[in-house]
DNA sequence: GAAAATCGCTGCATTATTTCATCGATCGGT
DNA sequence: ACCGATCGATGAAATAATGCAGCGATTTTC
């Protein structure tokens, strides 16, 4: 048995399609089916159902599955350690978090960072998808939510309230919106995510029950462009939106904070590359934090 | 990374050198060298050591060995639940023994087998080392060691006792030793390991201090062969001795019986082709254990 | 309901990998 | 001290795996 073809089967476990896997594999689909057959063959036993929907897993399958997650965790594991004890300073540090964050601290943090070392090479993926730390697909982690995972070690590299802001344009025209109105009369800007949530959605504590919704974005980037180029009003962390020129709408009006964290597994924590990166990011955000406190 | 060079890795940790390694896998020499370059590569660490003495693991290759470990785990136990989800009465099915019960029992049975279900090819692998029933190296093992892992089941097949034999022609030479005085004056036929494992070797509870030592010989069936030859007298389990025509000398002596257990792993335990094997081996065994009782 | 997209399969050309053969070096036994 | 055996490295040939493109079938979309 060629253990490879376990890291194949897993893919296609969850893609469901050749194609799918031989997409996350980066390998063309007709290679995914003959390594699958070739399992098969060696292990004396059917898989999948080939389905009209795609290939579904068989009782044998789930077993094999099974098993299979678990070399991985192996996998995941050897790599995350051997790449641990790795003290160059050169190579890839792959680092995932939210577009908004990407554009005004991460990019900032490497362009600094990589005038001291050129050999650091950032993988930068700007997704609304958590990526999963333990399984390698990334190195670093800027998120808004804190993991539980013990494996994974956080630090919060900013608290943060958020604020509504609206651009003097559109001040201009539609006016500040009055406290206790629901935004009766007013364009609002709205985050998609927090729109499906399901929780009441407020800004700035405020039901939006009487404004227009102008626009949902699906990232606060989006938001922050959104509400600068005067489509309306939208809530954005106070940082960012005083950085982008925005006009701050009730400033005595205060939201809860919210924390940033930085998550990193801590097999790769002591990456010499890794901390470098690391230790930039979070000084990009102590200095935005210090200035506006 | 490509997961099956793991396995190549794993085999330079147990062998130190590429043509070892290559040999157990049965590749070349070259191919794993060069497997190993390219994981080396992938994870960006030198694994391995290239001293005049063969490969040895550097720190890394430690770490990177725990964690390969643990993916072999997973991989067998991977097949093991395949394979007991096969239903089918043909295919492979590996055995590994004495040669001594290999012989008078196994091949046997085998042939038996076979004249019913001809579909089974078995692989049978008589050695002196325990092969890891866990790590799928067998299905099947005929010892006198009754293991203690969960994850194996035993069944016992005989309950035998020792005696000692000689064969016709050195009696009618040597005459038959006296009780009692250390087989003075006789040669003797031992077993390799049981000399070897340091406690005081008897024969029939009779220490052997005044006896020559005429040959030792790593297995059982080796000393049945050199004691039927008249080289001396052996050790010898009642119903092999007495199955060879050899005379069997104290017979009012009793040694302590031993056990003879066939193991198999519980998750290989219910397939088709394992099950009839096993039922065949026990059978041979039964019926010479209820002849001589 | 038709058209476009997606799916898996298969034959063929290309690329990657493995084997084979050979080399120099090292080690152990006489 | 030499000879034989074994080791790892390397270049060339053989082999196996992969990518590509076209096919029919099925599903989704307009």
């Amino acid at each position: 048995m060629n253990w490879d073809d376990a890291r194949i089967f897993l893919a296609l476990c969850r893609e469901q399609t050749l194609r799918g896997a031989a997409r996350t594999l980066g390998v063309d689909q007709a290679t995914v089916g003959r390594r699958l057959a070739s399992l098969e063959r060696a292990l004396g036993a059917t898989l999948f159902l080939r389905t009209s929907s795609g290939y579904s897993l068989t009782a044998a399958g789930e077993v094999a599955m099974a098993a299979a997650l678990n070399m991985e965790d192996s996998a995941a594991e050897l790599q995350r350690q051997i790449l641990g004890m790795d003290g160059r300073m050169s190579g890839v540090v792959r680092v995932t978090t939210t577009d908004s964050f990407a554009t005004d601290f991460v990019i900032p943090a490497i362009a600094r960072l990589r005038q001291a070392q050129p050999g650091i090479e950032v993988q930068l993926q700007a997704s609304t998808q958590l990526l999963n730390l333990s399984k390698r697909e990334a190195d670093i982690a800027v998120r808004t939510l804190k993991p539980e995972n013990p494996e994974l070690i956080v630090r919060r590299v900013a608290r943060w309230s958020s604020a509504i802001f609206a651009s003097a344009d559109y001040v201009r025209a539609h006016g500040v919106p009055e406290p206790g109105t629901a935004f009766a009369g007013h364009d609002l800007v709205l985050y998609q995510p927090y729109l499906d949530s399901g929780k009441e959605v407020t800004l700035a504590c405020e039901p939006i029950t009487h404004g227009r919704i102008a626009m949902t974005c699906t990232s606060g980037l989006l938001v922050r462009r959104a509400v600068a180029n005067g489509l309306g009003v939208g809530e954005i962390p106070l940082p960012l939106g005083e950085a982008d020129g925005l006009l701050r709408l009730w400033p005595a009006r205060a939201c809860p904070p919210y924390d940033i964290w930085l998550v990193t597994h801590k097999d790769v924590r002591h990456t010499a590359r890794v901390r470098v990166v690391i230790d930039a990011i979070a000084e990009a955000f102590a200095a935005v934090s210090s200035s506006t406190s």
